[in-house]
DNA sequence: ATTATCTATAGATCTATAGATAATGC
DNA sequence: ATTATCTATAGATCTATAGATAATGC
């Protein structure tokens, strides 16, 4: 079997380094850029710089900047949500397992995102531009599923009863501080991701001996959900 | 007594309808547009319109947009600031009682600074350019107060034991949910403020019993501080 | 004289398009 | 022919400065 030397196309000026697809690259690159700088203040001259090919070429594989961040956004959620209904099922029965397991699924998400993009959610220019309607709708409908569940699941005639919009928009705060804990250089293992998931039932007024309960039935949930389908 | 019917100065084009100093009324229509649409995605001619000036005068109130976002900052952290030394005081005898005051304070501060700027802190522009060094630096000296703190008053040989710098890092994150809240419309009750403390003492290991008397004593203690110096 | 605006604009971007070029694939 | 780059550039910004102007204050 022979070696290919080169790649269909115009080879690039500065040789690439990086493996993988171009397009890959240059998703790789945007979000690292985007994460630290914000993606208003990152120039597309910036992100071709380094990828290490001409501004003008990264039209070839997006049509706009807007387009790299979109595509980027989709897939800082899409393993959480393809598990959201799934978990939802669950949460029928045995709601604080369900809230302690879709917790679980998604700091898995955030914590093994490449490049820690789920920082970019929360950016202004993310909740600002129409042009990213579409994610912010997927990131609507995991919220409500959120308070949802967490309303399920929370002290029913208590004092902490808020709205589940409330609630959800809450929970998926606490969630993210694995991107704050990520970009401060600390990787978040089982212990950890235990805590975080805890808290979060704890702020719903869900009382210790649920909470316990609800942690080992989740782990088992959670192995036994699908992979999820990356296409 | 005569009113007086102009102010000095050449007269906007735009008669001016917004009460305050000119520099005020700039601050605040750049905040509600930083905080929306966020400080890079903000050009200055929007926050001139805003105010109702030509772009080029707000160059006569600051240096430039940096300064502006400067200040927004600054005013966004002082309140907490210069109430944490007295609160750190009370750590070496009480140390669950000072986190809780802590956060009862920087709480009040970020549910009552105007057009919800705490939001600013966590932008990509901010943590990221070299101009706002001076607002990082006291924020980071605000995340390692937390840290001291809070790791006085965490169980002490705990599994739970991380290093003092992201437990502060972390309960900076939880204290932000104000501003998440705040953006969704919601207000900041005492009840709501007991209830993000408490999840704050809680994440931290701290029992429950201590977190009920750690309550009532912080409420002391926060009454008892002076007022902010607003100079 | 001082204050706070205005007009006009230089110079530096930045995004996106048009069209050429240099590889591989058939 | 297809693919993936390149060069060149139009057109639209955007920030900040220079200098004029129209008020009040003394």
């Amino acid at each position: 079997m022979s070696i290919r030397r080169t790649q269909p196309g115009r080879p690039r000026l500065i040789p690439t380094t990086t493996a993988g697809p171009p397009r890959e690259q240059v998703l790789h690159a945007a979000a690292q850029l985007f994460v630290t700088q914000g993606f208003a203040a990152t120039s597309t001259r910036e992100i071709a710089e380094k990828v290490g090919i001409r501004q003008a070429s990264l039209y070839y594989h997006f049509t706009g900047k807007d387009e790299i961040l979109a595509e980027l956004l989709e897939r800082s959620v899409r393993p959480t949500v393809d598990r959201v209904e799934l978990i939802e099922q669950a949460a029928a029965e045995r709601p604080e397992t369900a809230l302690y397991a879709l917790v679980l699924v998604d700091l898995r998400t955030l914590a093994e995102a490449p490049d820690n993009i789920g920082v970019l959610a929360t950016h202004p220019d993310v909740t600002s531009s129409e042009a990213f309607d579409a994610f912010r709708s997927i990131r609507d409908e995991l919220a409500r599923a959120y308070g949802r569940i967490a309303t399920q699941a929370g002290d029913p005639g208590a004092a902490h009863a808020a709205e589940p919009r409330h609630l959800g928009e809450m929970l998926i705060h606490l969630v993210e501080v694995t991107t704050s804990l990520r970009s401060i250089g600390v990787t978040i293992d089982e212990e950890t991701a235990d805590a975080i998931a805890s808290t979060c039932l704890r702020a719903c007024g869900i009382p210790e001996s649920r909470i316990t309960s609800a942690a080992s039935s989740a782990a088992a949930l959670v192995a036994g959900l699908p992979a999820s389908s990356h296409g």
